[in-house]
DNA sequence: CGCAAAGTTCAAAAAATATTGAACAAAATG
DNA sequence: CATTTTGTTCAATATTTTTTGAACTTTGCG
């Protein structure tokens, strides 16, 4: 136990209570209850919205173990969060001279995070849907000219939703900010 | 038992597998499967994904009896998909001379699709995570002047999220379809 | 190398969410 | 108004998702 008292990032007196977000501040607790219904919104695990929020309300960067201790979640789930966290660029790692661990300081512009979240989460996800309609084209090729009218429809109509739903994203990237 | 053999509305070849989508043709299969990817993505039931690809995939509109038996879900459950794509104006009813029963029939249109679950779904969120917001100003506020300013900062940071995000959802409205 | 700290993985447990179905309510029919 | 059909509600159950933690890998250091 080198270097104990870490706790140079904290701030605030902190609460110290029985219930789930013991040793944090009022104003890291309702940040972190913003960042999960936030997540939750996005359909993201909770623990993930923790992590962001508290990284987001922390002055100075922190290192995993201390988002274990402060939040009190597993090491499982934090080593998952943060991978998340990283893989979307919603959060960079950040190196200090003498300290084999890493610390994480969370991204704060509104694109970047959007467009990360888009490129993990929402563009595999659509680029499914692209292979299972080209599937659906096939099979309606294969049908009865009759059924194939009937059909053909519909799925143009879902063509169509896809190539507006393409154009819109790059756009409202363009939106955030600029 | 006047009126059995209701069955107007089916159209192709059925399956009659095992599985879970007894009774559907291939397209209806591949369609509803769309459908649930899709309703999956947006955070909603499997069920209400099933319902709205079934009512997508037919020629004419369906009563709730016909999509539990085509869908095999439970009464419960195709009672409160439809009331939630009713709520969503995701489907219309159609009223059927000599049937007491709600015949329901999909509605086509992006824009309208969008409107309504944001309507229903996304905006008590926004609006939960701005009285949140509300809230965690109060709290700085009370603050010393030290830990106002850091915390006042993120907060600010927020608020410029929430704000962009209020205009972009009507302007991306107004970019789907016209 | 050998050790210890840091971080990852994944099977099992817990928590959250969706589905079921039986009891109930509403509404048309005769 | 009794009956039947249609649709809703909600407590119990099933399913899915998330979290946990112990075993494992990796990395840095002397």
């Amino acid at each position: 136990m080198s270097n104990m008292a870490q706790s140079a990032a904290g701030n605030g007196k902190r609460i110290r209570n029985g219930g789930s977000h013991s040793g944090l501040s009022p104003v890291e607790v309702a940040l972190v209850e913003y960042f999960v219904s936030l997540a939750d919104l996005v359909g993201m695990p909770k623990s993930v919205g923790e992590i962001y929020g508290l990284l987001f309300s922390a002055e100075a960067p922190l290192a995993m173990d201390e988002i274990i201790a402060r939040l009190g979640l597993s090491k499982g789930s934090a080593s998952q969060g943060l991978r998340f966290l990283r893989d979307c660029q919603a959060v960079r790692t950040v190196y200090r001279a003498g300290d084999r661990r890493d610390f994480y300081e969370p991204e704060l512009g509104l694109r970047n995070l959007a467009a990360g979240f888009l490129r993990e989460k929402i563009g595999p996800r659509l680029d499914e849907g692209a292979r299972k309609l080209a599937r659906l084209e096939k099979i309606v090729a294969g049908e009865t000219p009759n059924l194939r009218k009937i059909h053909g429809n519909r799925i143009d109509r879902i063509r169509t939703w896809q190539k507006t739903g393409q154009r819109i994203i790059p756009f409202a990237l363009k939106f955030l900010k600029g």
